[in-house]
DNA sequence: GGTCTGACTAGGT
DNA sequence: AACCTAGCCAGAC
């Protein structure tokens, strides 16, 4: 089980996190892997999940997928996440995985 | 200050 | 396709 993971700091890498994933562009997504690559590491993706899911509601974390394209949340939430993206226009494919190329958030400088 | 965990990932079996 | 490992890290106890 989920330990606890309520976040303190909120200046911390969290922020951080949780900074970038309000920029996700409604209708894109993003990946754990891609956003610790923008905080530079100060987290591994293992770590930006554990921010996202700690994230209150103001962060979309819908927004936010694994490298396959797929969501991470089933267990916790089965198929909200998933129902959430298909209201802001973001199609699945037969796999259930999105289209990274189609889909993917490219933020720039 | 040691121990344990996870909404990850890439690679292997 | 299911399952396993190692690398990685902050935060809670």
């Amino acid at each position: 089980m989920a330990r606890r993971l309520p976040p303190k700091k909120k200046d911390g890498p969290f922020a951080r996190v949780w900074a970038i994933v309000k920029r996700i562009p409604r209708g894109r997504v993003a990946t754990y892997g891609q956003i610790s690559e923008m905080i530079d590491r100060r987290l591994t993706p293992v770590g930006v999940g554990w921010a996202v899911r700690a994230a209150s509601d103001e962060i979309p974390w819908h927004r936010v997928i694994n490298s396959r394209g797929t969501v991470s949340t089933d267990k916790a939430n089965p198929g909200l996440q998933r129902a959430m993206l298909e209201a802001e226009g973001v199609l699945f494919g037969r796999d259930g995985a999105i289209d990274l190329a189609r889909y993917g958030w490219k933020p720039r400088s």
